[in-house]
DNA sequence: GTATAATGTCAGTCACCACTGACAGTCATA
DNA sequence: TATGACTGTCAGTGGTGACTGACATTATAC
């Protein structure tokens, strides 16, 4: 019975993930979750001491970290559009994969120290490697760039916006797909961004 | 003293909305809400009976209804960067005033009757108004628009998530203000629009 | 077969919280 | 000065929810 004791714990953070990121943690008794997992009350208690507790360990997978520094230095073509594709798929496959963590994040409620800081400091590194590589494909000639900062800026935003859309809104636009306003989009900077000289109309 | 039982609700409506936005619905008690209000907690439920009408009632004037419609058939000039600059500007001002009603109705926990509905209309109506602008902005010769719907709904993205960044983030990106994002934004989206052929390099 | 670790059951504690009733105070108006 | 509309105080009630302790149960390992 040894390696149960890990499959136990798994269980009730996936509950209170579940049922914490759809009601809110206030909106949550420790009983559901215990129901949820198949488990007794008692048995979340002893494993965790506290509420509280339960919730910071379940956020504590919330770091996806290094994976996009990884995929910047070595996924990237130097072609813009299928470069902005990758990363915009790359983008939403990480942001979808932890969905429930940060809808928890966003109801909040809940003041763990650290988290938030821990939690905005992922879009920073993002802006960083996006306005790097702009820069650098400036310097290679591909693409004109006036502004690197601000235009990494702004194709983050429109993510993030299309992000928390479909987190909170699902499919509120008929017909309209996350695919859709990735190519959408990109191909928007992509005209944006390699045009030779302003068009004065 | 007529007049100061509309000025005691309103007292205790914004006390309410304050505090909910900030910690949630089940985060506040009608203790801290009256006593927010200088008034006594007996005061709130003979206003409103019971916390949770306290709340419908609150955001129950979430209704910018009209205003964008409006705005949209009176202050256009049909000329593009300056049209999708003060749209951008009405958009902000807009979500701006309803600010913390925003922040409540995202961290939900609460389920009134049609308020999810009637809140997620106004982007739907927003993303008809901007197609048709650019549509008509497209037969009057103004632009090159291929996908007029999915442009401005990457447009409408793009000013949500920078909208819900500086909801939950405020200043996290430091250097960067929410002006400057509209004018690099309308920008992308000007250039991408107004490009006769597209360029090849 | 017995020790050990993990879980379940059950009854219960304690604090908090939405909400109430009874009574008293305050102020404007007639 | 009396009435009425409004608010405050206070002492409650009933329910709920986080958390506990004592004891029984099961499965595994030796």
């Amino acid at each position: 019975m040894r390696q149960n004791k890990q499959g136990t714990a798994e269980k009730l953070i996936r509950a209170a993930v579940d049922l914490i990121s759809e009601k809110g943690y206030n909106g949550v008794t420790t009983q559901e979750i215990a129901n949820a997992a198949n488990l007794s009350e008692k048995t979340l208690f002893r494993h965790f001491g506290s509420k509280q507790k339960l919730l910071e360990t379940s956020l504590e997978r919330f770091q996806y970290a290094e994976e996009m520094r990884i995929f910047f230095s070595e996924q990237l073509l130097w072609e813009l559009e299928n470069d902005l594709l990758s990363i915009s798929k790359k983008y939403h496959d990480i942001m979808n994969r932890d969905r429930k963590l940060i809808q928890i994040a966003i109801k909040d409620e809940v003041h763990i120290p650290g988290f938030k800081e821990r939690r905005l400091q992922h879009p920073r590194q993002l802006l960083t490697l996006l306005t790097d590589y702009l820069i650098t494909m400036n310097e290679k000639g591909k693409i004109v760039c006036s502004n690197p900062t601000m235009q990494a800026f702004t194709f983050m935003m429109a993510q993030y916006g299309a992000f928390i859309n479909d987190l909170e809104a699902g499919n509120n636009y008929p017909g309209i797909s996350l695919k859709q306003f990735i190519q959408e989009n990109v191909k928007i900077f992509v005209r944006s961004l390699t045009i030779s000289s302003p068009s004065t109309p």
